[in-house]
Formats: structure tokens, sequence, C-alpha cells
DNA sequence: TCTGGGGTCCTAGGACCC
DNA sequence: TCTGGGGTCCTAGGACCC
């Protein structure tokens, strides 16, 4: 019988600045791209609870959250600074578990089944994650508990904020029954319009699907999604995690056609990509462009290069995927550089 | 109100090789 | 003249998550 938790920060960014800025607390603050006055592009990150109460949330246009609420607190984005707290917040979080698997920077499923015997136990040890990381960092978690990955994660999300929730093995899909499709981890906005004209909206109609006609719509992810709609999950807390790509991109604040500026954006972008890549100890086989034009779709273009690091070979190679591809009747709203397909430096062979 | 930036995984067709 | 099956790599697109 497995036991697996989910630990999730609160509202994560506006967090860690409330640990540097003790005094904006109490009032409304949003972490998130530059509202400019308004017309800025971009979204919010994330917000305080008091930011909430004026209508903002996470993913809406800043420029929105500043029709709404002008005088709050705006600030810009730190990773840096967001990182070292997570680092400390990994750290107070690792004792507790014999498997560790982080999965972004504010969120780690852990598995304690060697370590609790009875699901009695399961919340006090929950309290003791929480206090431990409240104590060393001072940032609210969330903490959902269940008998996998799954049920850990649809309990952290009942649990919020600065809760705790235990989702039993017998008691999974009795707190599933009646929840929107779309709640489910795993499923989002497009599934669940195709799942609602199959006539499934709810998870406990999702749950008695007809096998043959989900596997027919969706191939293996049909599967998936019944099994995830009965509780079930098998999927391992697994402890090794290796970045698969390196991307940095752009929003242009005007829609542009204008190649210079495009260009220099590119180099700017290849140049970020590379450090990262460096820092990483990482060379790379295949470079990716990524367009997206005024009207919002979105095109990759990639290519297969000899496994490099080099600088001069990722900025020529996309600058020429961008010549070669570009619509030329259309503005580009955003660019994007991504290097993937890596070989570790010591896996590679020198060739002299 | 007008939509960011960082990623992951899956699918599918075509090339190419045996 | 007709024509298999498997494996791997490459490219493009789509969905999803935080």
């Amino acid at each position: 019988m497995r036991m697996i938790m989910l630990i999730d920060m609160d509202y994560f960014y506006a967090a860690c600045e409330e640990l540097r800025h003790p005094e904006i607390r109490d009032k409304p603050a949003v972490v998130g791209m530059d509202p400019k006055g308004g017309t800025g592009r971009g979204v919010v990150m994330t917000c305080n609870y008091k930011a909430r109460e004026f209508g903002i949330h996470s993913g809406m246009p800043i420029s929105m959250a500043y029709k709404l609420k002008p005088d709050a607190i705006y600030l810009p984005l730190d990773y840096d600074y967001y990182d070292l707290i997570s680092k400390k917040i990994m750290d107070a979080i690792k004792p507790f578990a014999a498997k560790f698997e982080q999965v972004s920077v504010d969120e780690a499923y852990i598995d304690v089944s060697e370590r609790i015997m009875d699901y009695s136990d399961a919340e006090p040890y929950a309290r003791r994650i929480h206090d431990k990381i409240l104590e060393d960092v001072g940032i609210k978690c969330s903490i959902g508990i269940g008998p996998n990955k799954l049920m850990a994660k649809m309990a952290c999300e009942k649990a919020k904020p600065n809760g705790i929730r235990l989702v039993r093995e017998s008691d999974a899909k009795d707190f599933l029954k009646g929840m929107d499709v779309e709640k489910l981890h795993g499923i989002g906005g497009k599934t669940a319009e195709r799942l609602k004209r199959l006539g499934y909206s709810t998870v406990d109609q999702l749950a008695m699907a007809k096998r043959m006609q989900m596997v027919e719509q969706f191939g293996a992810f049909g599967m998936e999604m019944i099994n995830s709609a009965n509780g079930i999950d098998e999927s391992e807390v697994t402890e090794n995690y290796e970045v698969k790509s390196i991307g940095r991109e752009l929003t242009f604040e005007e829609n542009t056609d204008d190649w210079k500026k495009v260009e220099d954006a590119i180099e700017k972008l290849g140049n970020e990509v590379i450090k990262e890549v460096e820092k990483n100890q990482k060379s790379f086989k295949t470079i990716t462009l990524k367009l997206r034009y005024g009207d919002f779709t979105e095109h990759l273009h990639s290519r297969s290069v000899r496994t490099t690091s080099d600088l001069g070979t990722l900025v020529k190679t996309s600058k020429e995927l961008y010549r070669n591809n570009v619509d030329k009747a259309r503005k580009v709203r955003k660019i994007g550089v991504r290097a993937s397909n890596f070989v570790d430096y010591k896996g590679q062979r020198r060739i002299t």
C-alpha cells in the first residue's frame, strides 16, 4: 500500500516577495510582467490573497489586473531569488522522504510508504513537514496525501491555502464524485471539450466511460483518463531528473516585421540559452526556432546539427530557420530559441 | 481584458537502413 | 514487375502543466 504526498507552496512568487518585503503582506501585491500603466503585454504570474480579493489571479493579462487595481504593488520577476528559496524548501522536505521528486520550483512529490504504516499517522507527519518549511524558510504550503500521485495532487488542490488534506484509497471515488472532468490533472480545456461532446462532463461519468470508444477517440490516453477518473495512477515518484531542453523566448512590445529587430532578439536569446547550457554542462544536437504571429498561431522550426555547445552555431542556425520559414506577410509577436537533444560532456567523443 | 515564459510528453509521417 | 516488416531519426504540431 503506497502513501504519497504532494507539497505545494501557496502563491509562491508573491510569498517570496513578502519574505523580503514584509511591508507588502497586508497589501495587494502582484508578481508578473511590467503593467506599464495598463499597456504592458504579459500576464500575472501570481499574486497574494489580498490581491485576489480584487479579482486578480494568475494567468490573467497584466493589463486587466491593472484596470482592476491600478494601485496594487506590481513587482517584477526575480527567478534567481525564487530558485534560492526553492532550494531551501526542498532541502527542508528531503529528510522526510524515502523518495523525492521535485516537479517545479514550488512543488514536490514524496513517497512515504515506508515511513508511515497507518493512515492516522499521515496528517501529523504532513503537519511536521508544513511546520518545518515555515520555520526554516517562512513560507506556507499545502499538502495533499493519497495512495498515488494523482490523488495526492487532487487532495492538495482541495487543501489550499495553507491546509492538509488526506484522501484514503477507499474514499477516492467519493472524493472525485461530481467533479468537472477539467479538474482532473492532465485534462485541459481542449480535452474537456471533447469529453463533454461525448457526454462525459463529470469525473464519475468519465469513470464509467465506454473503453472502446475512449480508445478509438484518444488512443492510449483514453485508458489513462478512465484510470484517472477512477482514482488509479501507478506512476512512481522518480528521483533523478534531467533537463531535456533549454530555451528562451521573448514577446516584442509591438508585433514586428523588421528583420533586424528579430535577428537582434535571436542573438540575445541565443546568448542566454548558451549560458544556461554551459551551466548545465550540456552539448546539444537540435535547435528549434519558435515563431508566434500576431494572430497567435505558433510554428516551430527545428534542425539537427553536429553535437555542439557553440553560440555561433546556435545563432546562425536559428537565423537561417527564421529566414527560411518566416511568413513575410505576417508580423511576429514572439520569438523563441531552444536547444535540445542533449549529450553530456563526458559522453561526448573528442575529434582531433 | 487580450492573452508570458519555462518546460514535458505524445503522435504521426517521411527518410533511410537492414 | 511488384513490393514486407522493423527500427531509428528527424521534423512539425498539439496538449498540458506551473
